[in-house]
RNA sequence: GGGCGUGUGGCCUAGUCUGGAUAGGGCAUCGGGUUCCUAACCCGAGGGUCGGGGGUUCGAAUCCCCCCACGCCCGCCA
């Protein structure tokens, strides 16, 4: 699309707004640009106006009384864009859209627009979002996996809003977690120390065939993890193996393993809709020599130094690093690598192949971004990575949630109890429905309420995760959105309609919940933007929370099927604007479309 | 001790970047609504010193300073 063309349906109005206003404001002594004024733009409150302008500043530096001035700017104001009056109260001028052709313009746009309607004009500059990037190591537990829901949704929005988007996991098969597995699968299970072969005790009858390999494989690491810290030759074991991956002499059956557990977590994650559209192994920055040659440019690096046990270090005290911690260590004693360095050759890479790059990060990462940042900027690397920092999934006895600490839930345990539950709310109201189709909305009901309870909390804040809320299909809840899907796709259907009715009549539409849903459904595409430019992905779910409250208001009110003519039809160009507003937004927060449920 | 983040009715949360009109939702509680397109819904009620204090401003949940509480990090682990 041409980037002249009409994405946004209220694009006009606030053009016209914006322009007129700084017009009129100028000849009033008091100069604003456009995008000033594009900022200062509120939504008045619902019942008011479309939009409110507050003169109190303007009028300040104007020297006149505010109400005055905002009575004055109001006064003759051009109607175009949409517009049909302006008014002012008190300080305020406000802005009233045209409602009939509100309606019109923006049902035309979404029946124009169909799938696309959301989107902004096509960017060119390719992004990556990288997330999840978990060792290959065992199951997810449900902290974990915000991580994927936030990048996932980060790189669906990135995409509505123009850009060529790349979704990566890089996978860590370097480092000691991931020699840990393979190291204790090296042993025959009958003879594991017996610290692990109790801990890593299966439940009866499970065996490698039953079990997905995650957990399976992923057993006896938590145990492996605790006999490290008191078994020296386990240690020594363990360690000989770092140095054999390192070398770039993976044992056998190295690379197998971790595919294996690996694949059995991506199994987890696409439950709750997340994919990968590339992957990257760590173990390949080794062997293709560009960790060797990060380590040589860091070497003549300007603040680079040298340790007494041949250790090289960076002194990265003016990049701002917390005093304790301005010490970088890019290479050990024996001159073997470590996670910042390798990372530092992977984002070299990666910005070989794209102009943004996208790194979604637990809070505990913190610094690490800070190093990372640091030491691409002592090799002279003018590219700088983007983070996206979240805080963690807590637990109500505090802390985060850890495998360790035994205070972890599993995704998949997680999941499987969501579907249960979706399955017999699905039972108590579907008698007609085959079992299978049942079964498939189930998981899909299940898997949406456990994203979107996760998805809906702002990054910067921890997620309390409690049972009872994140299996919730009610009140701000992904089932509620879904809901709310299948009824407007159920009303199409009985009307024997596959798409939106033809030649209906926008005047017809003008009860208040209908008015109010058309106000909301025009608001996808400036929320789209917005989500992409603060990468705050859960502003997406707010809005498909008040589109879907929207519309069940309208539903709950405003018969469609029994109107009569014209009323009906119109009508029913609403709901199809509706069903494909909604629809779309579920796209955008991972969540699937359910015809019905 | 230092760094980063958070604190909004009983519980959860939006709004904070970019100060502006009665702080928007949800759960729970109480009261209503289904001969009618799916009640996973809708309507109504009660419930708020926006952690505390100070400052800036015509105006502060939002900006600045101090304090308190909570989470995470401060490895030649990843």
């Amino acid at each position: 699309m041409s980037s002249s063309a009409l994405w946004d349906p209220w694009a006009p109005a606030r053009s016209h707004i914006t322009t007129e206003l700084s017009r009129r404001l100028a000849a009033r002594g008091f100069p604003e640009s456009v995008e000033a004024l594009d900022r200062q733009l509120e939504d008045a409150p619902a019942g008011v106006a479309d939009f409110g302008y507050a003169t109190h500043r303007a009028a300040k530096s104007a020297g006149v009384p505010a109400d005055r001035l905002a009575a004055e700017m109001a006064e003759g104001f051009p109607l175009s864009g949409g517009l049909a009056r302006v008014t002012s109260d008190g300080a305020y001028v406000n802005f009233h859209a045209d409602t009939p052709r509100l309606v019109q313009s923006t049902l035309e746009l979404v029946f124009a627009r169909g799938p696309e309607y959301g989107r902004g004009p096509s960017r060119t500059e390719k992004a990556c979002v990288e997330h999840t990037s978990a060792n290959p190591t065992g199951p997810f537990h449900v902290g974990r996996v915000r991580n994927g829901i936030i990048g996932d949704t980060l790189a669906r929005v990135l995409r509505a809003a123009g850009f060529p988007v790349t979704t990566e996991y890089y996978i860590d098969d370097m480092g000691r977690q991931s020699a840990m597995i393979t190291w204790i699968w090296s042993i025959p299970v009958d003879q594991w120390p017996p610290s692990v072969r109790e801990g890593a005790q299966p439940p009866a009858g499970a065996s490698s065939t039953t079990e997905k390999a995650d957990r399976w494989y992923g057993r006896p690491y938590p145990f492996v993890s605790e006999l490290l810290k008191k078994d020296p030759a386990a240690a020594q074991g363990v360690a000989d193996l770092v140095r054999d991956l390192e070398s770039g002499h993976p044992p056998a059956r190295h690379r197998e393993l971790a595919q294996a557990v690996l694949d059995g977590m991506l199994a987890s994650l696409g439950r709750v809709g997340i994919r990968f559209d590339s992957f990257v192994w760590e173990s390949s920055l080794i062997q293709d020599g560009s960790v060797a040659r990060v380590i040589e440019r860091l070497r003549k690096a300007p603040h680079a130094v040298i340790e007494d046990n041949g250790a090289l270090v960076l002194d990265a005290r003016e990049y701002g690093l917390p005093k304790e911690t301005a010490k970088i260590v890019v290479t050990r004693g024996d001159g073997t690598s470590l996670y910042p360095t390798r990372d530092v050759a992977y984002h070299l890479q990666k910005f070989s192949r794209f102009a943004r790059v996208i790194d979604v990060l637990g809070q505990d990462h913190q610094l690490h971004a800070r190093t990372l940042a640091a030491m691409l900027a002592e090799i002279g690397e003018t590219q700088v990575p983007e983070f996206v920092i979240y805080q963690d999934i807590t637990v109500p006895e505090g802390g985060r949630m850890s495998t360790r600490k035994g205070r972890a839930v599993y995704l998949d345990d997680l999941l499987d109890e969501a579907v249960e539950r979706a399955k017999s709310e699905v039972l108590k109201r579907r008698e007609d429905l085959p079992a299978e189709q049942v079964a498939e909305i189930a998981e899909h009901v299940g898997a949406g309420a456990v994203r979107y309870h996760i998805l809906r909390v702002a990054p910067d804040k921890p997620v309390k995760f409690r049972w009872e809320e994140a299996l919730s299909f009610e009140g701000r809840s992904g089932p509620f959105v879904q809901y709310a899907y299948a009824r407007a796709a159920s009303i199409l259907r009985k009307a024997g309609l596959t798409g939106p009715p033809v030649g209906f009549n926008a005047d017809a539409i003008a009860g208040s919940e209908e008015t109010s849903l058309v106000r909301v459904l025009a608001r996808l595409p400036g929320t789209v933007q917005y989500a992409a430019r603060t990468a705050h992905v859960h502003t997406l779910a707010t809005y498909a929370h008040e589109v879907a409250e929207s519309f069940n208001r309208f539903y709950q009110s405003t018969p469609v099927l029994r109107a009569d003519e014209p009323v009906r039809t119109a009508r029913l160009a609403l709901v199809a604007a509706a069903r494909q507003t909604i629809g779309n937004v579920l796209d955008y927060v991972g969540l699937e479309r359910l015809e019905r449920m």
